[in-house]
DNA sequence: CGCGGCGATGTCAGGCTATGTCATCACTGT
DNA sequence: ACAGTGATGACATAGCCTGACATCGCCGCG
């Protein structure tokens, strides 16, 4: 991250990444699958973490509810482990670099992917489940974009039901 | 496009693309920004192609009926441009690579922003047409993942009408 | 205590991607 | 004929990533 802060992503080397860490760059191959992987470690937990709120949510809930459970725990989850000053740190150097954005793009839809698992493991039909996985991450990066501004003072949480209302009202006056 | 199909993404090298052109690699290279970008030339096209149909849309026209008319446009001229054939075998080129998903994620996440670009030069407001930008986007890749299917008898455009309307009532319900 | 397995790391070699630089060549308008 | 322009080839090189093998420290076991 300091690295990356300062000469760029382009610029940094792997080398020089190692080099910093006191190991061989052999050894940093070992530890990331590439060089962008160093800024998405851990993000496998942050899945499991929306994939559990949906399994453990009631067996009542209806497939909306399952989309508010697993949003409230995980952009809450996500608030407690990162700073709000990191994250923006964390995106000011992802946003900068196109194979970064990319690399960022692909975790999240494999986060889409894995709430969608997660809503056919309860019976939820396919098509929608599909849909309403891509749903959730799209609610979850547009507030978590709104989150990290400097100026934004609201909750996480607060800004994801805000996000899923928008959208709601959006989709509800195409259908007239 | 045969290499890839023959010997998959990664097995082919850009030195053997070139041979099979019949040019330099580095005149390869001249062509395309790198190895990935070969299969996706003339993304900006289609771009374009929605940009113009929200720019060109009624005076009158709701933000709905924007991402309605921008889908209706999007969807037939990529029926026009690209065969179901061979839109299926570019398909499982880039779903058998992560690389490629990469790269088609963020070709998709520019279109995203071309969209919510041509909708805020229209007046809607920033927030909204960001969101209405994913909104397209989502239904758009949806409807093509099912377009291609072997089994898919139906229109892309109908299909796309159809996520539309399934994303309307997830969401309406949610908020009840 | 000595020993062998095991996991993490270092070392070395090498392939492939991607870029910079310079030369060449065909084409074009004057 | 000539200079300009754009596409290409030839060459060199940095940097990313992988495979194969050696090394070292740690740990349990006899």
């Amino acid at each position: 991250m300091e690295l990356f802060a300062e000469d760029g992503f382009e610029a940094t080397t792997v080398a020089g990444i190692a080099g910093r860490a006191g190991v061989t760059e052999r050894t940093f191959f070992r530890h990331f699958a590439d060089k962008r992987e160093v800024l998405f470690a851990g993000e496998e937990q942050l899945e499991a973490v929306f994939v559990d709120a949906i399994a453990d949510a009631p067996a009542d809930a209806s497939v909306a509810g399952l989309l508010v459970a697993a949003l409230d725990v995980g952009g809450r989850t996500l608030q407690d482990v990162r700073s709000r000053d990191l994250a923006h740190v964390r995106n000011e150097i992802i946003t900068a670099n196109e194979q970064l954005r990319e690399r960022e793009l692909l975790k999240l839809a494999k986060l889409s992917h894995a709430v969608t698992a997660a809503l056919v493991a309860r019976g939820v039909a396919e098509v929608t489940a599909c849909l309403a996985g891509e749903l959730v991450v799209l609610v979850f990066k547009t507030a978590l974009s709104r989150w990290i501004a400097p100026d934004e003072t609201r909750d996480l949480v607060e800004l994801q039901r805000e996000g899923l209302a928008a959208i709601s009202g959006l989709t509800r006056a195409e259908t007239v």
